[in-house]
DNA sequence: GTACTGACAGATATTGAAATCTGTCAGTCG
DNA sequence: CGACTGACAGATTTCAATATCTGTCAGTAC
């Protein structure tokens, strides 16, 4: 079917287009190995199971998601800007996904749900972007001299409904865009210096 | 097996025992009706359908939970002390039924899911006495001269993660009322008068 | 030796027949 | 007459048999 050599990389691709196809319930190892012209067992020599395989391509989506938002935090600039145009970033890529393709956005929420650590460990990359976002801003003089750590909890949290798949279906309304301006002139109201 | 009058009251109050003993999935009409020694027939006689017992069954719970709440809203006072209280009172609420019975509180998450019309209604309800609190507190001069209602969102998405359901298993940790704190503080900054 | 296969055991999922449930209503009871 | 029953049709759920899947590993091929 295919010559190249299987290498984990073409498992995962294999394994994304079967899951897309099928859904996160239908979708078998055996339909992975099949589409990939191999036996099961040759996918088990690269994934020591259906869950390691699983959370890899949970591990790759993140990536890409979380890839323009790492840009943002490294960029150079006001950090109250670049502050607020990675939430916009994050918003906005989270929005698109959900009401675009909403089938595989819930495929790939149910793998989310199964794979708690590769999902922590890109939470907790964003929230450290977003300490140091913070921590710029202080340092520049543009916020207040809070915690950088309480501050960062405090704007992931209050923004949560903005952000938070289990809200997923509340980005659909009219008014979400201005109901989150008017969230963050406050929460910049009491973060901006005196 | 009881002689009282059927009435809509004792058929709630044994539907309520039967989906505390037996869980939305598997508690019946037939259950029901066991429960109260008459044939389901008769219950089809107080309630139109399974579905519409089962929000009468949502909107009693609901009343029990939000009757603090309408009572704060409804007392004299410092404003932005009843709305600190309000959400006190909210949220400890919520927490002590999701971390003290966890089994009975995903029955009514689940009972709540399938009835968005008590919910909306509940929740519209709640809206009011938070707008009523901050149109208060503007009054006062407590507060900036914000748009109550606009506040009453912001304030309502920014404590989503303290109150709404969907976050019920965030609720245990044990950093979870200083980050509450913190936000409130970052709040109040916003919205206290200058 | 390395990459892969395919048969296997135990676990999980599917299926279709049987049981139960929902909602209706003609009929019984007091 | 009004409150309740119980039999009924169609929808839904359960259950057990059957099929498929997961993960392993001895064996084949190159």
């Amino acid at each position: 079917m295919n010559d190249e050599a299987l290498t984990p990389e073409r498992i995962l691709e294999a394994a994304e287009d079967v899951l897309r196809r099928y859904g996160p319930a239908k979708a078998t190892v055996v339909d992975v190995s099949r589409a990939l012209g191999v036996s099961h067992g040759s996918v088990y020599r690269h994934f020591p199971s259906k869950a390691a395989l699983r959370d890899a391509v949970v591990e790759r989506w993140l990536a890409r998601s979380g890839s323009p938002l790492a840009k943002i935090a490294a960029e150079k600039g006001k950090a109250a800007k670049r502050l607020r145009r990675w939430f916009d970033t994050l918003i906005a890529g989270k929005r698109e996904r959900a009401l675009g393709d909403p089938e595989l956005f819930a495929t790939y929420l149910a793998l989310a749900k199964e794979a708690r650590e590769v999902v922590k460990a890109y939470v907790d990359v964003r929230f450290a972007e977003l300490e140091t976002l913070i921590a710029e801003g202080v340092a520049a003089g543009e916020f207040r001299r809070v915690n950088a750590k309480s501050a960062a909890q405090v704007v992931w949290d209050a923004t949560t409904r903005f952000h938070n798949p289990a809200h997923a279906s509340e980005w659909a309304r009219p008014d979400i865009d201005d109901a989150f301006d008017d969230l963050w002139k406050l929460l910049m109201q009491g973060l901006a210096a005196a």
